[in-house]
DNA sequence: TTGTAGGCGTTATCAG
DNA sequence: CTGATAACGCCTACAA
């Protein structure tokens, strides 16, 4: 179906109706037939900078927009080794809690001409057949929500496709990061609850197998142990509303009917379950009688009837720095690792007591 | 590069590090080396149903792991015209308040063996880039949660390419769908709020252009409309929580600061805005002095503060419907257009008065 | 069952 | 600036 050389130009459309009629595909072929050039002229044409006389320009694209012609980017991946696609990995439950973080990935990537091709987890554990998903689709780098295994990260370095993680900061491993410091969020919150005087704490995890949570909960631990008050009880949640509503009847239960002075949430929206539960069904003044503090400042947490006492979480701020770090490490591979770490800041809210009881100031 | 006839199977190890001293990437060729059989033996080994005997197959299994082989999915589009990915086009603020709806149809669409190539809009008139580079990628199908112009439909049918619209219901326009009836929603919440004896309405509405919430709109005007009730006094809203807040605001100044009967609002949450503002601003007792409603049920809409009434969209129902509906109209082209409507479906709430007042019901 | 050969649609190279 | 020609990595008749 090459062209023939001797062969008259065909019009546009007559040529168009034959490719219709062998339910063909509209190739640079075609569109070199009808603006009578070569076909390589037409692939210049489509590439910005490239140098092509003023006329063969004008008839390419004329020829090209009567056709239709859009070039096709399978075929010019396979040569160029660019896709302009990036992978993004994240679990549906983060998405579910932060869908600004997608919508600000895809965002400033389109802004940087790739598109996101996504991969979603049920769990974290799905990350390794999710994983041989990747490699067939020849993204140019990948942006991972999740928690890589050292056995992962290597095998991103094997395979020379620029990775960097996302909200996660892995330990001990040299993989390009951006993230929060959640260890830090969580001594931050835990300094300022004991300077305000609360000493028994209640913590409402996240679920089992989250490295945020857990960062966050491990800050807040050793911040308390450091100021020598007593251990904190420990429930799981599993993120959602209900589980910050059940962790806070389990604390209580478990503490023999005694309400704590503080329960830290792992995350907002468990912080807004175990709020409203304080409230509405165990007639508790928050923060007269209980504070309850959580992380993330997602939207609801600014709402009126909230008002959360949390840590701010740029995540805007951090899919910008991704899509930026991505977008360096694919036109410029190799080289050290880069951490970008953000500083999670502290929303004061009002569903914590965070100045000293007076009785206890009088003391001084 | 190709692999000479006479040479002899060079080991794994030393075939790969030649591969990555070449800098190229493992190729079925290289696979093909290794094992000692053709590069057209190898790739039948990767497609299921393929003929080849039990020995072949371990020896190209064997190579193929060892070297890390994984196939290149650009090639195998370029040939088998099928590139297993989907396009999602949907605005970050439809993303942002039902993130549900990317992750449920990421879901669906992973379980048939497509991935999602995610293209988001700022503004809905975006859609006309974002076509552009839609056709470039070679997707299998589109899913839009857009409003489309009967031009940019008729380009997918001249493309062929299969389109669902996503959330929408293009009136007139013969084009697959899967959508929630917004219009019978707005007259169902008309109903239920009139027969409970409201009779000053205001509606905060949705951003100027989107099509979900004029068609609320319109369906409580015009219901109101056959009830013979007094025009509702309707202001602008942009879906978010302050745009709730405000718009009662407005609502009141321009009722010379008297309080509707009710107040719709275009979504959950502005109405949780409104509910807010209305509690927690102006002190007003709801429903006792003003019912307010919203749309969607969003999660939030079941958390305790609020119990908002409100319609369930069923998300996921749709994102399922809308997968499945895809995954047939791409194996199976053609054919008339497919419109798979669901019910709203009323959720009473406690944020508006239902029951007429005993003094309306001491009249009969 | 296996290998050969041609093609998918593009970009890159290199003479003219 | 332009046009041949050779990749890119894979799939698929077709022949053996």
């Amino acid at each position: 179906m090459r062209p023939t050389k001797n062969a008259p130009a065909p019009s546009a459309a007559e040529h168009k109706a034959a490719i219709l009629r062998d339910n063909r595909r509209v190739t640079s072929y075609d569109v070199a037939l009808v603006a009578g050039v070569s076909q390589s002229a037409v692939s210049r044409c489509f590439k910005p900078g490239a140098s092509v006389s003023k006329d063969t320009f004008k008839r390419v694209m004329e020829a090209a927009s009567s056709l239709e012609y859009i070039p096709n980017a399978a075929a010019r991946s396979l040569i160029t080794r660019r896709s302009n696609m990036v992978a993004v990995i994240i679990s549906n439950a983060a998405n579910l809690f932060y869908p600004e973080a997608l919508s600000e990935l895809s965002k400033q990537l389109a802004r940087r001409g790739k598109r996101v091709l996504l991969f979603t987890l049920n769990r974290e554990s799905e990350l390794d057949g999710v994983m041989n998903d990747v490699w067939q689709y020849q993204v140019d780098g990948v942006i991972a929500a999740a928690t890589l295994s050292e056995a992962q990260v290597a095998e991103f370095e094997r395979r020379r496709v620029p990775l960097v993680v996302f909200n996660r900061n892995l330990r001990g491993q040299a993989a390009n990061t951006v993230a929060c410091d959640q260890y830090e969020a969580g001594r931050a919150l835990a300094s300022r609850l004991a300077a305000a005087g609360h000493r028994v704490f209640g913590i409402i995890d996240g679920a089992q197998d989250n490295a945020v949570a857990s960062e966050r909960r491990r800050g807040v631990c050793e911040r308390l142990a450091e100021l020598m008050l007593p251990e904190p009880l420990i429930v799981r949640g599993n993120f959602d509303y209900t589980s910050g509503k059940l962790g806070l009847r389990e604390i209580i239960a478990r503490s023999n009917g005694r309400v704590p002075d503080a329960v830290i949430c792992g995350t907002d929206v468990m912080a807004i379950g175990c709020l409203d539960c304080a409230r509405h069904e165990l007639g508790l003044n928050v923060p007269e009688q209980l504070s309850v503090a959580g992380f993330d400042a997602v939207e609801a947490s600014e709402w009126l009837s909230y008002n959360l006492t949390t840590l701010r979480h740029p995540m805007q701020q951090m899919a910008a720095a991704a899509a930026d770090l991505l977008h360096n490490l694919i036109d410029n591979p190799g080289g050290a690792a880069e951490k970008r770490m953000f500083a999670p800041h502290f929303i004061e809210g009002a569903t914590a007591r965070l100045a000293p009881l007076a009785s206890v100031s009088l003391a001084a």
